[in-house]
DNA sequence: AATGAATGAGGGTTCATTCAT
DNA sequence: AATGAATGAACCCTCATTCAT
């Protein structure tokens, strides 16, 4: 996993309590995201961190900055993740099935910043972390197909997708009492995922690039 | 299919013209839904209505109330596609991918105030709607399962939930272009429902009353 | 003098109480930039104009409209003032003298957004209304040079410049007060015009051009 | 010229690098004082001036004071160059036009928040800068007019005022561009004061009491 | 009934000033 | 002494809702 302050090249050295503000205001938007989904008010969120809002600004110019960081964080946590799985198991769909029920623990929702907000997914770094999770799911996906354990009509980010959208929170659910009910619905797909498939899927797999292709919302005014 | 006059006991006979703008109000307002998400303006609902705002409060007295009407025009039509398919087709696994499927194209996304909003599930009329809308779809999987082709350990709100997840729009992105994949991952869930299951679903069935059991948000200011 | 509802070419009839806010509005915001100078809160504006502040808002989408509409209502005082004035009086430095003194009177301090805003110059109803109030105070000029009475080595935008920076208001001064010193500056200025001249200019006359050709003050971060 | 340190009685003996880091600010505020207006971010000074934004509050406890400073060291420098120019030259209109032309150069935009910051022109230091120019300039003043060559019906306020007027800067114009048209301006001005006067002025002449008697502006909220 | 207009309550962001290293 | 970081108050602007025509 990547240390958010060396992942910054240019970034001088943080005080020790700015960085820790830094990493609890991340933390907190991730939850307020979930919570509150994308529009969340940021100065909820700097009240969870327990800062003042103008703090929040000092570190994340704007709304953007900080749920990029927010996704950034995310995505390095479930590459992580899906590298570690896929050394320590030879069953690649098991590893699958570890890799997507685990999403759910991972703060998983709070990537709908990058569903709904307008991340600029072509940028650098935020790039970097997509591609690295991109290529530990792909490998995953190759040998389970290659094992015969994984029907073969399916992408990356079908894959990644559907886990995003089963995973999205339900704004006004305990997130508790929802979890519950997402593990047998990812199990669902999950058993819809085997080979040899029972249909053919229409369409073709979807692959990153289909992914928001271009990123804005048909301009409101 | 219920009228929605004639739902409303008390309500005086509308003027012609108004119970067309009602009509033209909930319409646009399901479409600037999908688009935007639950939070659009009603300013802009009003805009695409070609009517004025103030018009619009005439016939909704705030945006929970419209939204509501959202809502119960969106599962009177899933319930009456659920009833005229389920009559016309002897096999109830087809009926189900119908209806999956249809769900994409029945505005189901915009349902998505009853995802973030705190209407309330308990009124009457709005649990009238969801009963029927269930019963249909009750009926349907009772049928499939009793046929052997529907996995067992799934219940109503398992499905109705995935459907809901999978069907939410994605905003930024263009709905045509959303709509290809969603098809995808709606079969992928499909196959996953095939009996024999390959699994074992963790948890229970969800049912109607574990969805949003308490509906407000935990307050946010 | 030009209304301001004509001069919009596409506006609707706005009612009858519309009109008069978005008056108030214009002169409140006069006033106010004559006392804070351009930077003036809006809010401020607002309440001297007895309305809350999103009524503004909904007169004058962003701070750059509204101070424009202040502009163009000063431009256009002067133009009819140099216009009406030219009509009445054959002694065209005397006609000079009365415009010059006459700007203190006309909320020219109002300008103030002109010089330190971000006004498109070369908008077409901005520009119309700078080439009236420019011809005016031109065939003004031409005549008193031909006259024999105004130095030959200066331009309009000479003129033009150096009452907006003599009638420039300084903030925290009352108004009334600081008039008094205005007019004997004006005057001062109005004797070192007389012809002949008793000395050579330095540089080339002032022209429309040269007045914030570029208007962006250099990038601030 | 007077020494900062040595004015403030009291003050203890400064490091050499804090001196020097009190004259940087002081100098960062005059260029960034004339370039973005008196309003301009005490940020901005401290990042011109190279160093940190608290390391400015320890030299000047408030923007007042700063702006204070920025104030006395024009005053000083402008009452320093009208004795040299007097002792040089016994032409007291001529010492008079080099005066005001050189207004120009020394920074005497920066004397804006004289015009709009709440400075306290009664408070002793202010005070005797202020005289000090005043005494030179009126000297000048009282000398050309018994040499016959500057009108008798204008005070030391009269020009003082002018010339800060006309140098005062126009946000958003390049200073150099700018200074091409004030010369032009100072010296219409300057055509205008000679003797003998082709008018009579309105008004008294404006004395040192006159400005800003009461500096507060109208309170603002 | 229909509507343009008005408005107060927020949300995002900046900045003077204070705090902690 | 120097400084990076923190913060509350203020400002601009939006939007749900109410008012007046």
């Amino acid at each position: 996993m990547i240390d958010d302050r060396t992942s910054r090249s240019a970034a001088p050295r943080l005080r020790a309590d700015a960085t820790r503000n830094r990493e609890r205001i991340v933390a907190a938007a991730q939850e307020a995201c979930i919570e509150f989904g994308p529009d969340v008010p940021l100065d909820e969120i700097a009240r969870r961190a327990g800062i003042g809002n103008a703090t929040l600004y000092r570190h994340f110019a704007d709304r953007r900055l900080l749920m990029r960081s927010v996704v950034l964080a995310v995505l390095d946590r479930m590459a992580g993740e899906a590298e570690s799985r896929t050394a320590e198991n030879p069953d690649s769909f098991a590893v699958l099935q570890d890799f997507v029920h685990g999403a759910v623990d991972w703060k998983v929702g709070a990537l709908c910043p990058l569903l709904s907000e307008s991340l600029d997914l072509a940028e650098p770094e935020l790039q970097a972390a997509r591609d690295r999770l991109n290529s530990a799911v792909e490998s995953i996906i190759a040998r389970a197909q290659a094992q015969g354990t994984l029907r073969t009509d399916i992408g990356l980010s079908d894959i990644m997708l559907v886990v995003a959208q089963l995973t999205r929170p339900l704004p006004g659910t305990e997130p508790s009492e929802h979890h519950a009910f997402v593990h047998r619905h990812l199990q669902l797909l999950l058993d819809g995922l085997r080979a040899p498939a029972p249909s053919v899927l229409p369409g073709r797999p979807a692959t990153a690039q289909d992914l928001r292709r271009d990123c804005r919302p048909p301009d409101r005014r």
